[in-house]
Order: C-alpha cells, then structure tokens, then sequence
DNA sequence: CGCGAGCTTGACGTTGTTCAACTAGAGTGG
DNA sequence: CCACTCTAGTTGAACAACGTCAAGCTCGCG
C-alpha cells in the first residue's frame, strides 16, 4: 500500500540539492511538481525494464539497488539511505531502468518530471557538477565491486558487505534491515552459505551475532580477509 | 612507443563531437588545445587510480578498457573502436580513473583539456546530451555484464564473448585482436578453459577456429547457449 | 640454434551451489 | 487456546563447476 501526496518544496522539510538549484536560478516552485510518494518496506520503487519517465529522489527510509538476473536471482549493488537520487541513471539519456530499487523499510520518496530536471542542470551548473559527481562515485564503486564479485571468495565477499553495512551506519554495531538472503544478495553468495559463514565468523570470534543485530568485534581481522580475499 | 602532435581540429579528418560542439558555439578552434597521440598495441592509454586530466577520444585503432582486479587478474568490461570516448568517467566528476584502458592495436586518440569540455558541455545542451548519452549507455551495459559474470557458467560467457565480438566487427567471421588470456579477461574465464570451450564448440560445429580467425557456423546454437547459461 | 611467449591437454583439488530435511517463531483461523 | 501454515533460518552431504598445476608443444625472433 503506497499513497501520494503532492508538497511544495517550500513545505518540504528536506531542502535537496533540486529545490537548491531552484532557489539559485530564482525560478518559482510552481513549475517543479514534487510527487510525494509512500512505500511499505519491500515493495519495488522502481523496476528493472520499465520506463525512465522521472527522478526520484529519496527522502527517508531506505532502499536496495540491485539488478534482476538469471532465474530470479539478484545481485544488489549498493544499498540507499536519504538524501540519494535513487533515479540516477534517470538524469541521464537512458530510457529504461537497468536496474530495480525496493525499500528495505517503510519509506517516502520525491518523484520530479525529467524535464524540470534537464531544463534545471542544463541552467545552473553547479547543480549539474553535482549529479556528475553522484553518478561518478556510483560507477567507480560498481566497477569496485565487479572485482569484489568475482576475484573474492565468499569469505572476503561477504566480510565485505558487514564492512560495507558498518560503514553505512556509520557503526561497528547494527540491525541489518536485511534478511539472510538479501545479505547473500549484496554478496553474490547462496543463502546457505551466509548462515554458514556468519556462525564462522562467530566461532572465530570476529562477530557477534544476535538475530539480525550484528556488533563487529575484531574490525582489523575482518578488514584482513575482505582483502585477502 | 608513442610520439604526439598538435593537429588543429580544421585539419584533422575526423569531425568528433567535440568538434561539432565547437562549431555550433560558434567558437574558436584554437581555444581548445587538441594532443594527438599515437600508440603501439599493448600500451596503456591511461592507468586505473592515475588523475584524470584530458577527455580522451578514440580517432583510430582499438582498445580494451578493464578493470585491474587481485592479483594482477583483470576483468575487460569493453572494447572501444572509432569513435568513442575513451575518458568517458573523465567528463564527470572523478578525479582518478577506476579502469585503464590498453591498446589492442596501434591506435591514434586526441586528448582535450577537461575544462575545455566542461564549457564546452555547459554552453552547449545538444553536446551534454550526447555525453550523457554515451554514459547511459556504457553503464547499462556493465550492469548486463555484471550478471553475466555471475549467474552464467563459462560456456555461456564465452558464447557471450564470441558473440559480443561478432557484433562489434559486425561480422560473423573475424580476426580476434585478443591473445586466448585476453579473451578470457573479456569473460572472466582461465586462459586454459577458454582454449578448451573453443576446441569444444569446434567439435560441435557451432565455430570455425583457424588461430586467431574465427567463424561462427551455428549463430541460432551459440546464441542458445549464451541464454541459458 | 635456442629462447620465450602463447597455446594446449590432462589430472587434480577446491570452492561454492544445490538439495533435502529439520527447527523456530509469527501469524491465522477454527 | 491450539493446531496450521508460512516464512526465515540452519545444518549436512553430494555434486558440479572451475581454477590451478604441471608438462609439453609450436612458432617467431634474436
């Protein structure tokens, strides 16, 4: 269940990097038309395949980025917290998503025309230098990531991801928002293996496990076998 | 080896995007400073990790961009033949290339100055549209690589590959530039199995390999087997 | 002629997926 | 309130897929 809602950017508490670009090229509001929108966790933002027809913007909660492959088995790539453009790739020329996005908790986004975009970071450079900037980090770590999939084993794989996880919130200790299998997912490793893996890391004293509540205890040894690999 | 020269655009044959900006702004030439330069097969165009300095525009040969992974094992995301965008991530924000890419012939590319470009694409919409997109493009096509890497076995990568190449010569008979090790670095697959898939698609009838000239018979079965995976 | 790079083949071992069966907890409806 | 079902997690065992090692080959070049 998702509702709508629309704000104005004057309304809206959070003063992204659009409502910015808007404020310096001294344009009125009006001709942007924010589309609020409201997702229960797990449900699709967007989906891999269909039209690029705006920008979303993610405003609170939180999301997974991943691509759909081979007999429904996914690969996430990187996992999104506010304030991210979820629809990057929507900035530019292309006219399909290539990707799909789902919340990993109830979550509330901002949905701006393409067009207002364009005709915005066509205007007002700053803004543009902004989104090349966005989007360049977010390629470099999928190119990172690509070596990480396929030239590590799940041992480095998957202490990557808690590395990952932890430096995401910003802690040595977190409740995953994950399920075992989206956390093979972010890993490219089998469900079975993660519960394998993590009872490992356990044994050897590298983690804590308590449920989905994950307090990393030897960081410097962890770090070790993400790159070791 | 490699020697450079200054060509002014009016002189050079090959009338690029950059070139095309230029005219419709209705500018000078001589306000960007074009290097060309001339590369021989197995050197390096630019380095994963060096500072992005120039935009980088393929004029003649070819070239295979990779990622440098562990232990010196690299990954080729993609060929690159006239006319491409070498430094595609140079437009955007990144200070450091996240990939080098190597010359599989002796190539000839024209470096400009990043600033140059970064007015250029500022001024002029027609020409940022373009870039973006390129990028789009390029980016979407590393995400199908992704899954590809991972959820294919090794016969489908390399029906992947074979096919990939196919289309890139636009042929179904070709002259592979790639030694058998780089042809593996395209799929991600050990030097010893690559030769052991193309004895074996030899066997069954789907290819015709006479060194590095190869044939594709059964284009319907290679595409088949690149499906399944 | 000898050397080295690229290619080729066989044997072997590791890695990680898959299957199957079982457990625990949460939600549902009689 | 208890049986149920459904999902998420857990464990072991078997198997297949690939990479790696080792050895030998061929061809071009100094």
């Amino acid at each position: 269940m998702k509702f709508k809602k629309n704000i104005s950017c004057n309304d809206c508490k959070l003063k992204c990097d659009i409502y910015q670009a808007l404020s310096e090229s001294g344009k009125d509001f009006s001709i942007i038309n924010p589309l609020h929108v409201y997702y229960d966790r797990h449900e699709n933002i967007c989906k891999q395949g269909s039209s690029v027809t705006h920008a979303i913007y993610l405003v609170e909660g939180s999301a997974k980025l991943f691509i759909e492959g081979l007999n429904s088995r996914n690969i996430t790539l990187y996992i999104m917290t506010p304030q991210s453009y979820i629809g990057l790739l929507s900035f530019f020329e292309t006219p399909y998503y290539s990707y799909s996005v789902k919340a990993l908790e109830d979550s509330h986004i901002c949905m701006i025309d393409l067009d207002c975009i364009k005709k915005l970071y066509i205007e007002n450079h700053n803004f543009l230098l902004k989104l090349n900037k966005a989007f360049g980090k977010s390629v470099s770590s999928i190119l990172s990531k690509i070596i990480t999939l396929n030239q590590k084993n799940i041992r480095g794989r998957i202490a990557d991801s808690l590395l990952y996880l932890s430096k995401l919130y910003n802690n040595d200790q977190f409740t995953m928002l994950l399920s075992l299998k989206e956390l093979g997912e972010l890993s490219a490793i089998s469900e079975e293996n993660v519960v394998r893996l993590l009872a490992e890391f356990r044994r050897e004293g590298i983690l804590n496990v308590e449920g989905k509540k994950i307090t990393i205890i030897d960081k410097k040894l962890l770090e070790k076998i993400s790159e070791v690999g």
